[in-house]
Order: structure tokens, then sequence, then C-alpha cells
DNA sequence: AGTTGCAACAGGGA
DNA sequence: CTCCCTGTTGCAAC
């Protein structure tokens, strides 16, 4: 489940990484990944140089000189891991980046996964990133009222929207349940009935939550650039075999469906 | 609430009675109810021959010869009313055609009723009635291969399905009533659920219900062209106040809430 | 654990 | 008892 978090740090990385490096090689061994055929992608990337990596949302967007961009999702979940010359690469991988220094870039998707490029020209036609709303992390951008302004208007439950990718980019299905349990929502909440007061909790949590985990590395599940784990542990954990308390009340936690997907809370602390 | 029967009756009464007939006058008294300025209305209508009147759905469509057509929906509940020359006019109406024999047509709006004009090579961007779906009395038309066509595919609740116009033209929220308590249907009832022995039911029942109450002049409670009243009964009548029982079983009629608009069932019967 | 697109559903307004 | 529009929700697909 790589959330912002996740991709956060695996741009900083691939940012420090592999800036300047030239791709000498590309191999696609599952072209689906794609978003055009393979000789497309091929030609968007041979022989390209990284320059700055940042990420968006859940996306990578790697930029590649001269023209182009690499646009990276691990969708489900995966690894993006960078090799040395020499070292031995791992045996499952999707696409494999080589650089003209014998360094390489393996991206292994376990599911769903996206690895796009585009000419610099089509990258705001590029529908996935370009239409991503605000960036958690992004003081300037994600202030309290750029939050309330998104809101404005809306009446559905404050998961589906807070999940919804072109509200707040970023946010998924496990940093959703650390952020609600924090601000102390239940996932089903409307956003009609959540006070203004409430509604600061869970816009300083959104941030803070999202903050912490990109400090610690990421979830202790997922591995960064260097296949190393992250240090951020979900409240939750084990709760879908009902053996997880609530660290604040040690109520059970609950499993119950919401905006589509499964969600974890505590039936005391959320309301 | 003028549905199928009503209209159809009250398009065979005008398609006898109008005929020929010249518009020599028109009063628009609710400029609203018509789908353009009242002077393109008039220019279409005035001088204009009324021709065959027929119905579709819950819409009289009467060609205005030369060159143009009139179209009536009386929305929630009205009368068109035929008026021999001198006789004394209802004191409410929204538009009143004059003929140059001194006969006068009336209609009377309950709530959001149409009283459209369009050129004749219009009719067919006349999406109100351009989109209508099957008409259940053409035994033509409407086949057991022709309604479970439409149904192919379909996930929702039967109520909503029947309702839609552009499945089938002409059932309001009266006659599902009627329709789904002949066929034991309950108004939830998924489409997926519904056996083909069942469907078979239902689909005679939608031709025999409807059939029936246009056989018997329309609903007790509402008038044709002449002002008189039909002889169809509903069989949950004084249901609102809790009055009404099942007349198969005697159970209490209960009121529920089905894609948006009240139902009446048998608690018992419709399953 | 992800996103898209579509069908189904609910609410408000004319 | 009408219809349309819009936003929201649920589902299947990739």
């Amino acid at each position: 489940m790589p959330e912002l978090p996740e991709m956060a740090n695996l741009a900083r990385q691939m940012n420090r990484e592999l800036k300047g490096k030239v791709v000498a090689g590309v191999e696609v061994r599952q072209p689906k990944v794609l978003n055009g055929p393979e000789e497309q992608f091929r030609g968007l990337v041979l022989g390209k140089a990284f320059d700055a990596v940042r990420s968006k949302g859940k996306w990578v967007m790697a930029e590649l000189l001269p023209d182009a961009h690499f646009l990276l999702s691990l969708g489900m979940g995966g690894e993006a891991l960078y090799h040395r010359a020499g070292e031995v690469l791992p045996e499952r991988y999707q696409v494999k980046f080589t650089f003209s220094d014998g360094d390489s870039l393996t991206i292994n998707f376990w599911w769903f996964g996206y690895a796009h490029a585009v000419r610099a020209a089509d990258l705001g036609a590029h529908r996935m990133t370009a239409e991503l709303g605000l960036s958690p992390l992004d003081d300037s951008e994600f202030t309290y009222d750029a939050f309330t302004a998104v809101l404005e208007g809306r009446k559905g439950g404050i998961k589906s929207f807070l999940m919804d990718q072109k509200n707040i980019a970023g946010i998924g299905n496990v940093y959703i349940q650390e952020i609600l349990w924090n601000a102390r929502l239940h996932p089903n909440r409307r956003i009609t009935d959540i006070e203004p007061a409430q509604m600061q909790v869970l816009f300083k949590e959104i941030r803070d939550t999202l903050r912490k985990a990109t400090d610690l590395g990421g979830l202790i599940y997922e591995r960064d650039l260097y296949n190393q784990k992250g240090r951020y542990e979900i409240y939750y954990l084990g709760a879908a075999d009902g053996k997880a308390v609530c660290p604040m009340c040690g109520a059970k936690i609950e499993k119950l469906k919401s905006a589509g997907t499964p969600s974890y809370i505590c039936p005391t602390c959320q309301k």
C-alpha cells in the first residue's frame, strides 16, 4: 500500500540517486503497465537523463531530459529498488531501467501499477496526475482555507471524500484509518455533520499523520528504494483477525465497510 | 395522476373531437409551461388544423397541419377539457385553444405540466417524447422478447426500472402499485433476482393492468376530455391513512419509500 | 492495498 | 401523482 509517505520518500531517494543518470537500457516484461505501445515508451525513455524527481499524491514524477517525464504509481503495492552495478537483481519485476554506469532500477508491482512516460508537452494531459487535488504536505498549498474550500458544498461521508484523489492527493485505505482514528471521526460521518472545531482537528491530523509517517520512512511493512523497511506502525495491526484493541480506550477494533473498502474503527472513540 | 390509461383515452377522445378543427385563438396564462417563447408557440399553433392525435407514454401528441405538433403532458395532475361553443369555461386553466367554430379546449395543470409545440422537422429533437421507451399497449412492440431485451444487464430494483420512461413509457407511481401487487412483486425486488416465470407474470400484468384501466376510462378520480370520471379503482385506496387492507389476504397495506417515491404494498403477498 | 467508468440511487428544484 | 440535473454510492473491470 504505497501511499503519500512511501511515495514521497521514494521520490526523494530517487532524486538523490538518479539525477544525471542516463538510461542506457529498458526492459519491459509486462507492457500493460505502460500508457501506450512499448516502442513509444522506449523512445521516450532511452538515452534520456533523469533530472528532478518529485512526488504528488501516490505518484512519483521524474523529469527525463530532454523533453519527457517518467510517471510511476505502485498501485496496490510493489517496490522500486535501486541496484549498484554488479548487484544481484530481484527475480520478479515488470520494468527495469539500466543506466550507462551499470546501475539499475527495478520496478515490481504486486497488483495494478503504472509505469507511464509522456512527452513534456503532454504532461498536462496525463489525467491521473494532472487532476490530483491538494498536496497535504505542502504547507503553502494545504491551508485550512484551501481544505474548507474543497469541502464546500460536499454532503457525502468523510472517508470517501478524503480518499478521492481529486480532493486531496495521497491518502489511501491505510492512512485513512490512522487519520480518522487520530481525529476521532467515524468513516461514515457526514461532512455536513462535522463541526468547524472538529474539522480543524481533522485538517491537522491529515498533515501530522502523513508527515510523521514520512519522517519515519513510511510503513513498517513497505520497502524504500534501498529495500529498507519503514518505521511507522499502524494502530489497528491485527484488526482483520479481530485481535487489535484501541490504544486509547482498549475497546476491540471493529471492521466495517465504508466507501466500498474495509475500515477499522474504535467503536467508542470514533463518532 | 394522468398516466398511460388516462392519456391514451384523452388522445382517443381528442382525435375524435378535434380532427379538422382550426385553431383561431390561443391564450397562454402561464408561459413557463411552454417550450419556448410564447410568440413562437403562437406561431406554431395559430391557424393550424388538428389532425391525428395519438398518445405515447404519458404524452398526448397531436399533429397540427401544416408542419407542427402539439405535445401535452399533464405532469402530476390536471385536465384537458373540451367545450362546445357557448358553454361556460372553467375558471382555472393555463392554456386555452379556441377553434374557428367557437368550440374550445382548456388545459389545466395542477402541478408541473407541459404544453409544447414543435415544428414537424424538430419532433425527433423533442427529447421528452423522442426518448420514450416501449409502449406497453402496442402488442407488436411490447413483446416479451422486447421486454427482456431492455431488462438485459439491469441490476437495480424493479420499481425504478419500470418507472423509467426510457425503458417502458407510461407507468407512474399510481399504476406501478397495481402492477406490482398484481404480479406479487415487492418494489425493491432486484431485477436479477426475479425468476423468468415471475418475469412472464410481470410482463402480462403490465399489459393487463394498463389495458383494463384504459378500458374502464382511467382512474376513478381523474377526468377525461368531457370531464367524466373513470371507473378504475386502485386497490390500496386509503393506504396513506393506514386504512387499506390487501384484497387477497386481508393484511394491512404498508407504506414505504422506494425509488424515491412512496410505495404501498401488501407485506405478505409481495416479495 | 489502486483507479476508472458506469449504473443505481437520493435530494433539490421547477 | 412529474421530470431533469447533480452529486454520491456501489459494482465490475483492469
